[in-house]
DNA sequence: ATGTTCAGTTGAACATGTTCAACTCGATGC
DNA sequence: GCATCGAGTTGAACATGTTCAACTGAACAT
């Protein structure tokens, strides 16, 4: 029964989160829904946490897939990145009403749905990946110099949209959308000119900024 | 009875937390270290999130002392904002070991402790006016163009400096100081960058976006 | 004096995340 | 067959943020 248990738990604790979001979503609730008893809930998965990230690491595959379709179509930078953004706004755009309070246990660095945290290693390798092969399969090519870090500042920079995202009011996210339209070219851009003389000296202190800041 | 009972809540909740950090914090203990009941700080205060906005006030005040001392001393762009923000780093560091707590608190967006809530207006304001300041008062002068939006971009930069401050775990917060060194100086050539045809482009796309994004 | 009002105060009650001692029951060992 | 073990399960108990109906007492009106 353990397994079965354990699965059901996950998949009701799924549900209600989306129906319901974070907070409206108790404990017993979960429990009652799967016909189980509280504490079951708890022998399964250590916290509530513990449950939003299962629902973390489903949105990430959910993104995954999406992204993986548009990075199929080829395309330079801008494009492959603009492409996969948005496939992360949409991905999201379900839950933006309880996105806040998503996010806000994501982000608590002791949690276990920290886009950082030991447990989340899984969706956090799947979306790395993602950036990886973003960068590596653009053409034209990416400057030789930044296709080791960049891969994972434009991860760092998908969670900063996500941030944004979460205080972001207007209808649809228009927002947000407007800020990856228009981050993605700025950023190819800055790509390119990172090759000219007058760029190269700043280029290279940020790529030595990011190593030094990373150790 | 109510004003000397309102700050005393205050000064107990603020002595309470810097001692013990937030959820080792409880109302009960507040209360009764104050020697009211519980109810009654809840008459005082919304709930623990305004107390906590309270903390973040008095931290910013002192950020804004040290901060204004610093800005005193003329010197250019980045020299301005390389001090100020250590000085952030400064008045953080006291806290260091719960920040994260806080900063999760402070991160939620129907926070009162919010950096973007009504209720931290004051704090905010506080803030902002530093780096208007910084970006006014630098010499050599900030381009015409920069002038009006980098404030609030830098002011935004020194949320992501607390957010990764936040995450790190090296002792005396090394991490942090070492990326303020080094952005400081990227943000300030970047910024004298701006002014040539190359990267004017970027630039003012830039703008744009900040423009387009924030309505 | 007496009654009225109301800001300030009280502490019990409530909801919820989490813990834990006890129970079940199939597998294993003899 | 019987005892033992332990993974899985139970539900009551606990801690804490928050709410609320009731109480207090000073200020004010009559």
């Amino acid at each position: 029964m353990s397994d079965d248990t354990k699965s059901l738990v996950r998949s009701t604790a799924l549900r209600l989160f989306r129906e319901r979001g974070y907070a409206a979503t108790t404990m017993r609730a979960i429990a009652q829904e799967a016909g189980v008893a509280t504490g079951n809930a708890y022998y399964h998965f250590a916290s509530k946490d513990h449950l939003v990230q299962e629902l973390y690491l489903d949105v990430t595959r959910e993104h995954a897939v999406a992204a993986r379709s548009v990075l199929a179509q080829g395309g330079d930078l801008t494009a492959r990145l603009r492409g996969v953004m948005l496939a992360g706004v949409d991905a999201f755009a379900e839950y933006h009403a309880f996105g806040a309070e998503f996010v806000t246990v994501a982000i608590r660095p002791g949690s276990a749905a920290s886009p950082f945290s030991a447990e989340s290693s899984e969706s956090r390798e799947l979306s790395q990946a993602l950036f990886r092969d973003l960068v590596e399969e653009a053409s034209p090519e990416v400057p030789t110099v930044l296709r080791d870090e960049l891969p994972e500042l434009l991860w760092l920079a998908q969670l900063g949209v996500t941030l944004f995202w979460v205080y972001d009011g207007s209808p649809g996210q228009r927002r947000t959308r407007t800020l990856v339209e228009g981050a993605a070219p700025l950023i190819g851009r800055l790509v390119r000119l990172s090759r000219l003389p007058v760029l190269r000296g700043a280029a290279d202190d940020m790529l030595a900024l990011v190593r030094a800041v990373r150790s």
